[in-house]
DNA sequence: CAGAATACTGAACATGAGTTCAATTGCTGA
DNA sequence: TCAGCAATTGAACTCATGTTCAGTATTCTG
């Protein structure tokens, strides 16, 4: 059941951790809190304890370190799903979701792959849900999935202000902002049933 | 009623605009879509069809540059918030949605400035919302604000991946998602509330 | 109409950042 | 032990990009 990528790696402590382990650990957060272009080479490496040298030396390029930052959200979400695929889901939010959300943010085929990839556990979790009856079912299971990971992406995606917004760290900001999220998941927000018939009705007219 | 912020510049032709009105439109467009870091003057000069310089001298530099197009959004947003916060906000979304979401992810006094303005049309459009009662009340309103801006955020922070996954353009994926995503506002999408339960007491343990 | 101010440009400059490279250190297996 | 291989580094190189500058065109104004 347990593999070398149920853990996540920013939790192994620094010391335990290879140069090349300690590099991939701080280019995921580097990557995740600044986004890749505003995150150079020399401050990973400068994170890991390690020149930028070695760095290009281990993965050739920072563009190939991006695409190991790739692999291991896929691995550690593949292997989370052998579980459930809402597990996984929640999982790969809790220990990669800003590197997830700053990732998809753009626009290459390294983004759609790993989001592809997300949205197959997001879909997962929405046929499971639907079937156990956890989650009610929609008229477009499809873009159900793509809304629950989008939803669930956007706190991580807005972090900073988030924090900026509560006062305080950022995980006891998401914490506060869980409450009105979870309101809406479980009793929705809108008392009108018109947006719904709105979207519907936008929809309808489009295809 | 109507002030020259009211049209969005994104709307305006081309040719009607001035040269530093190109510029500004040219910025919007580039920030939105590539976000600040990857979006070169060049570039930008090169779609307002004027000079890298030109830019400059407008403007004093690119960040400056970046202050504009902020300034836009925010008289745009105060503009439409005379008739009222929630059409404020959708209105906001639907011409800046892009643009607000780059710059919500970033982590500057900007991007702080920026979010407290669109919060505060929120948290009206909350606090109107359940006066009205078109909208159910949260345990924790202010943060319900934040929750409503963000959610609402999400599918312009991952246009990219949301028009892949449609296989056509931006807007027709926008309002295929749209349905699930009203879904969810109108009757929620978990049908247990444990969730909500678990969300309340990690938020009661945390204060 | 003249001149001043403004708009505008191409070329040059400075710098930050990804990458290369030659050299050094440390380890490992015959 | 030692030869060879991997790990590691500082310095140099290259290139993209923000910015400056000197000069030209355009527009406003008295």
């Amino acid at each position: 059941m347990s593999s070398i990528a149920d853990a996540p790696l920013t939790d192994v402590p620094l010391a335990d951790l290879s140069a090349s382990g300690r590099i991939v650990r701080a280019a995921l957060t580097r990557f995740a809190q600044h986004g890749v272009a505003r995150a150079t080479v020399r401050d990973i490496a400068g994170d890991a304890g390690v020149s930028a040298a070695l760095v290009i030396h281990h993965f050739g390029s920072k563009e190939q370190l991006r695409l190991e930052c790739d692999r291991r959200v896929v691995a550690f979400v593949q292997a989370k799903e052998r579980t459930s695929a809402a597990r996984a889901l929640d999982a790969a939010f809790a220990h990669y979701g800003a590197y997830a959300a700053r990732m998809l943010a753009e626009d290459s085929p390294e983004s759609r792959r790993l989001f592809d990839e997300l949205l197959g556990v997001s879909r997962a979790a929405v046929a499971d849900g639907e079937k156990v009856g956890s989650l009610r079912g929609s008229s477009d299971p499809d873009a159900q999935a793509v809304a629950l990971l989008m939803l669930g992406l956007a706190p991580f995606a807005f972090t900073a202000n988030l924090t900026h917004w509560a006062g305080t760290d950022a995980e006891t900001a998401m914490t506060r902002l869980a409450v009105p999220i979870a309101e809406i998941y479980t009793a929705g927000l809108m008392t009108d049933p018109a947006v719904l018939e709105a979207a519907r009705d936008a929809q309808g007219a489009r295809e």
